[in-house]
DNA sequence: GTCTATAACCTGATAGAC
DNA sequence: GTCTATCAGGTTATAGAC
């Protein structure tokens, strides 16, 4: 069996991936993805149904993956007995090191991805967070073992900080390149995580700047009403 | 004189600010801003000639005044023979306070200011990032100052971890506020900044995770290329 | 300044031939 | 499976009445 060319199908999901992140969901039209592809217009409505259906499996092609890693090696974290204190860098890289060697693999997809995070549209953000949601809360549990003196507040802002600092990463890293004159540049990707791994373990033992609120122990996900409002 | 009703031009600018941020530009239509702003279809091209240019006076109207104080704050933190190594937690500040009060004031700007960021229009990326260059190297100089320990390169990166984390802050706090309940709520953004702080002063102050390249004094700011390729 | 009507264009989706 | 031709609906921008 000849290399030669993928078939039609998987043509339109690369075409897609990159369409979407160099130019945006939205604004990439079918007529673009299939001229790219080298496939008719009518490809992507015969072989997938719709747009909003291709955009949907350009995600799940990738994001299923990268998430099942994740989970795998956060697991692999959890050795009973094992002294916990002294593995913070082991489970930030856990969650992180996959993302950014993904992009290194996939530049296109893991540039789309952070777009999606900080995108408008509801719909394809709730889609995307939902696949995510169970990896945030496996690291969030193993987090708050790792670091049992920090209150639950604090830590879930530090997430969001740490969730920042990663997607701008493996999403705006151009501009860093561009900033650094190169110094900055793809060559020293793989050493990305290590320096994230590093800034992100001293932001989480940071002590907690002034004030001490009373901690609830737990995360409030059991009584959690289904349609919580946005703030 | 009564409060009434602003003139048609800064509602436009309202309506559009907040459209923008909730569902996107490209994904906005001159017929919902100008509905939501209860003025006729053709309002926007006669005040401001076209939808990009409305695009730039939403930007120009608050990125100005933003960075604007966070220069003038930074230049405060310069004060010749002070002891420089206590002030790294009040640099960081002149950069990150402004943001958050900002966001505390005009939500739907701030985070229309982070998609931007995150967005695949580069046209419009390059002109909100041309507006912030100027605070960048400040604030890049004055970091290399408080901190002449830390490799150059090794800063540039940490700057990138800071923006991230701050710009997912002020643009998906919704998130944090439903994943925590409620607990990290807008009713705790007024600390935020103090936690940003906190969280970034000790990534920065972080050891260094391995290697130890050379490293040049300079920026290379000088022999820049007016046309410098992306990565 | 504000409005209506419309031009010129692009979009996603589809019917039907091959 | 792939193609052409086309539909129905949305977009920005503008000309011209008031």
């Amino acid at each position: 069996m000849d290399i030669e060319k993928a078939d039609t199908k998987e043509r339109l999901l690369d075409a897609a991936e990159r369409l979407f992140a160099e130019r945006g969901v939205q604004e990439t039209s079918v007529r673009e993805i299939t001229a790219r592809a080298g496939a008719n217009l009518a490809a992507v409505n015969y072989h997938f149904g719709s747009k909003d259906d291709l955009i949907l499996a350009v995600i799940a092609r990738r994001l299923g993956p990268l998430n099942e890693e994740r989970l795998c090696l956060l697991d692999a974290c959890e050795i009973p007995g094992s002294p916990l204190n002294l593995t913070l860098e082991r489970a930030l890289d856990s969650f992180i090191a996959p993302a950014i060697r993904l992009y290194l693999k996939h530049p296109y997809f893991m540039r789309l991805a952070g777009r999606i995070v900080f995108t408008a549209d509801t719909q394809l953000r709730r889609l995307y967070i939902t696949q995510f949601e169970k990896v945030y809360m496996k690291m969030r549990d193993l987090l708050a073992k790792l670091l049992p003196d920090l209150p639950k507040t604090e830590l879930l802002w530090r997430i969001h900080f740490l969730l920042g600092a990663m997607i701008n990463t493996h999403t705006n890293h151009a501009d860093l390149y561009e900033l650094s004159r190169g110094r900055c540049g793809i060559e020293s990707v793989q050493r990305v995580a290590d320096r994230l791994v590093a800034f992100c373990a001293a932001g989480f033992r940071a002590p907690v700047p002034t004030h001490n609120y009373p901690e609830t122990g737990e995360w409030n996900d059991a009584n959690a009403s289904p349609t919580g409002g946005e703030g």
